[in-house]
DNA sequence: CCGAAATCTTAAACCATATTAAGGTTATTT
DNA sequence: AAATAACCTTAATATGGTTTAAGATTTCGG
């Protein structure tokens, strides 16, 4: 039931009521009874009430429209955004002007440039929404007041970052030792949903090559 | 001073001494009146003399020949490593039979298969020392004690993962957008130490183009 | 429901990088 | 110091992927 060490088990309260532009969005998905938030928390090591008041009391909804930019490039990173529905990417844009997607992020995942986050500086990169999105977006100084009040979310977020990084290495294996077919091949197989949410396009861009050469790449999978 | 969140200075205390196999692989690059991960955990937070011991007293020192593995794929990781002296590299291998360089780690970093590590599953990697060097070992159960019994050590270790998060991306941005060349170039500028010390077949390795194209890069850049 | 915008496909020419094979150089071991 | 192994370079040929340009299809906003 958790994703780390802990074997206690949880007792959800319904106290959290979701907005209804959420559920318009999304209505079936969902369990409504739990702040997102908490119920992704949760999945790691249990909270208790005054806990969970002080998760809730820092993470502010925010509804994101298609193609609307929630990070660019110049500007520092204020936020930690948590999906609660939608799908957002974020990318990085060459000199000439060629966008390169580093990550997607869905239901359930976090979206920040970690590294224009803490120090403040500007950021090289965009985030932007590819559907009608909410997020639970966290500033800052929430965020580490956060992390003071409530040690173990050290533990949550180092965990969540490791995992993270696991991906992200896997990753990069694949980038520089297989062909551009093998790594669409397990693309589909790692994000089976996504790749039916996203523009081929921006998969391309996700894979480090052109539309075009996808298409041939689906071209040539589809003639077997 | 300190790496993260923490203005409070440290004293430190002479109390750990260095085997000599140590000081003579390299005498004078390292301050040798603290254990060597006591210095690197400061650089992020203060430790009282108690936490001191339980950190001193979990891990073991270990000299690597070069060429050693400490890591074999099939098996799980059952260390976290940190690099005291010397140099390592993790690799994948393809059905061809090719190496992969995913990383380096030199002094005052650390190396594992951090999947494999915590899962407990067969790793698909090796990690192999490059040159003779020297680690300090943490086995899993005692990790997991640390964490439990210096919360801080949560804090340090997930501001660690965030850096090398941060580092692997602006990798795999460069890996979908730049050139061999240009990927080339900013190693030297990234990593100028441990370019010196790599021979350019795992350098090549690392950057995802053969030691042959390597060579070409390396001619033209010197042609100009 | 329409028009505009975004997306997808095709194909030819071109470029970046791999492959193969060979010879030359530099380290390590004995 | 010699022998061996590891490493580096060169060059010809082959391939994976890009570029360009154009047309076809789908999706979205009004």
């Amino acid at each position: 039931m958790f994703k780390c060490l802990c074997g206690a088990s949880i007792i959800l309260t319904v106290r959290w009521r979701l907005p209804l532009f959420l559920k318009r969005i999304n209505p079936q998905q969902r369990n409504l009874t739990t702040h997102p938030l908490i119920e992704h928390f949760e999945t790691y090591l249990p909270f208790n009430e005054e806990e969970k008041k002080l998760v809730e009391a820092r993470a502010s909804l925010r509804k994101i429209k298609r193609r609307q930019l929630i990070l660019q490039e110049g500007f520092a990173c204020k936020h930690y955004a948590f999906v609660v529905n939608g799908c957002f990417r974020m990318y990085g844009v060459d000199d000439k002007g060629t966008e390169h997607n580093l990550q997607f992020a869905a239901e359930n995942e976090w979206i920040a440039d970690i590294g224009s986050f803490h120090s403040g500086k500007p950021s090289q990169l965009f985030i932007e929404a590819v559907e009608p999105s909410v997020i639970l977006q966290i500033e800052k100084k929430d965020l580490y007041f956060l992390y003071l009040s409530i040690p173990k979310l050290d533990r949550i977020f180092k965990v969540i970052i490791e995992n993270k990084y696991v991906d992200l290495q896997n990753r990069v294996l694949q980038n520089i030792s297989s062909t551009a077919q093998q790594r669409y091949l397990s693309f589909l197989e790692q994000y089976p949903t996504l790749s039916l949410r996203l523009p081929n396009a921006q998969i391309a861009s996700y894979l480090g090559i052109t539309p075009e050469f996808l298409s041939k790449i689906r071209k040539d999978l589809s003639e077997r």
